[in-house]
DNA sequence: CATAAATCTTGACGTATATCAAATTAGTTG
DNA sequence: CAACTAATTTGATATACGTCAAGATTTATG
């Protein structure tokens, strides 16, 4: 049972959080506004380890995170799965379907969630007849793909610490921009999931974790993280 | 000085070399095709070494290789660089650029080659009146995300000889695709900018090619590449 | 065509990270 | 709250790839 969501309260919920540059929509009338309402449903909440699709999955819609996290991961034939993201609040997710027609790959509920459901070709609909939506949406999925291209910087070319480093700064930068503490945070994933994520094993991501303790940059206990030292942390992935 | 360039020569073009469905525009009437026409222009060659565009660079036009290829790179300030992608004729570069208005990377011609510059305010305004053109641009964007996450999982969870495999082969397709041998052909880029691709070190790169010769699986002289095994060079990175 | 400048190959050796293993801690469930 | 399970930490050791270096080959240039 989907029941539909204002777009007002959408755009409250991001205003609240300082998310008015992430969310859909942007920039648009009140008559505009209650077109996108017409398309914007809320799905039911998913709890820790739900599946929100499944690689494979036909592509209708794209879904916008309005709270929790999620990851996405790519299975390779042999086993093996590699991490491609993790998604919080605010963040649209599924744009790699709209090429093939299906999902290439999982999106798994971290913590429980709830997402809003964009139907695709409703949206792109609604972006013929709204140039600002349009100009929004071609930005949501420039900015994946410079996302992407970041995460190949720091896989192809930085080591352990400065893979660390820079996932703690991002995740610092992101929860600062939904009214968090930049500092102090609960890791939602394991350390196996940031070990695929950034191309290590499991052990040393947490020997990494300890590292930075000891030299005073963090304090870490399980998935509880405090950045003692953002300046420091910052200077070891740029200079 | 640019000129127009026909579309139904563009789409004769890529006809010619099975470029369909890597092309714009697709699906369009005559007419349709006329107003791509009046938006598409050919640019001047490029040399190899010349660049299209450098990061930072204010970002109006997406480009089309019409012939040659190119790359892109991001530079780390320290001096590091990380090469993004190698692009043949027939794809679409610059889509990083959208989120920002300003390119997030450089591209730099790999050998002599041309481009078709496509001005992005008016592909925007011309894919709200062709829904056909909207959804093929949307395609185009996505296919690239998906590409990146390919390599996310190259870099991540790879080893050398599967990266280098999974290149060879990526290549091998993306040659046939064009009408080229699939098995024979000159590798555009130094073993640097491959290691840089595959976040090796050239060294490594050629130590590998070494070893697919010494195995049977290729024939390797400088930049001629003879594929001999192509199914135990996929082997190599699927299984 | 001759010379220089890149680029590529190969070897010896070093190191960052993986692997294997065991102990500890945190989280879950009856 | 106890018992179990999953996640994390830490150590010892192995290995894939990087680093440094020299020589060979290819490509560029006058």
């Amino acid at each position: 049972m989907q029941r539909s969501v204002s777009p007002l309260r959408l755009k409250a919920v991001c205003s609240n959080c300082n998310l008015r540059e992430l969310c859909l929509p942007v920039d648009l009338s009140v008559g505009e506004m209650q077109q996108m309402d017409d398309i914007c449903h809320l799905k039911r909440g998913y709890a820790r380890g739900d599946y929100l699709y499944r690689s494979g999955d036909k592509f209708l819609s794209l879904h916008a995170i309005r709270s929790g996290s999620f990851k996405t991961q790519v299975l390779h034939e042999d086993g093996r799965e590699q991490v491609t993201g993790f998604q919080m609040a605010g963040e649209i997710i599924g744009l790699d379907a709209i090429c093939t027609d299906h999902h290439t790959c999982d999106a798994v509920a971290l913590e429980s969630s709830e997402v809003c459901e964009l139907p695709f070709d409703k949206l792109e609909m609604l972006s013929r007849k709204l140039p600002s939506l349009q100009r929004h949406l071609h930005k949501i999925m420039s900015r994946e793909i410079v996302r992407d291209q970041g995460i190949m910087l720091l896989l192809g070319s930085m080591r352990a610490e400065e893979r660390l480093a820079a996932f703690l700064f991002n995740l610092s930068q992101r929860f600062a921009a939904r009214g968090y503490s930049s500092t102090q945070f609960q890791l939602r994933m394991s350390r196996q999931e940031i070990g695929s994520y950034l191309g290590l094993k499991l052990e040393t991501v947490s020997r990494t974790f300890s590292q930075f303790q000891g030299s005073g940059l963090i304090s870490v206990k399980a998935r509880s993280v405090e950045l003692l030292d953002l300046p420091g942390l910052h200077a070891m992935f740029s200079s």
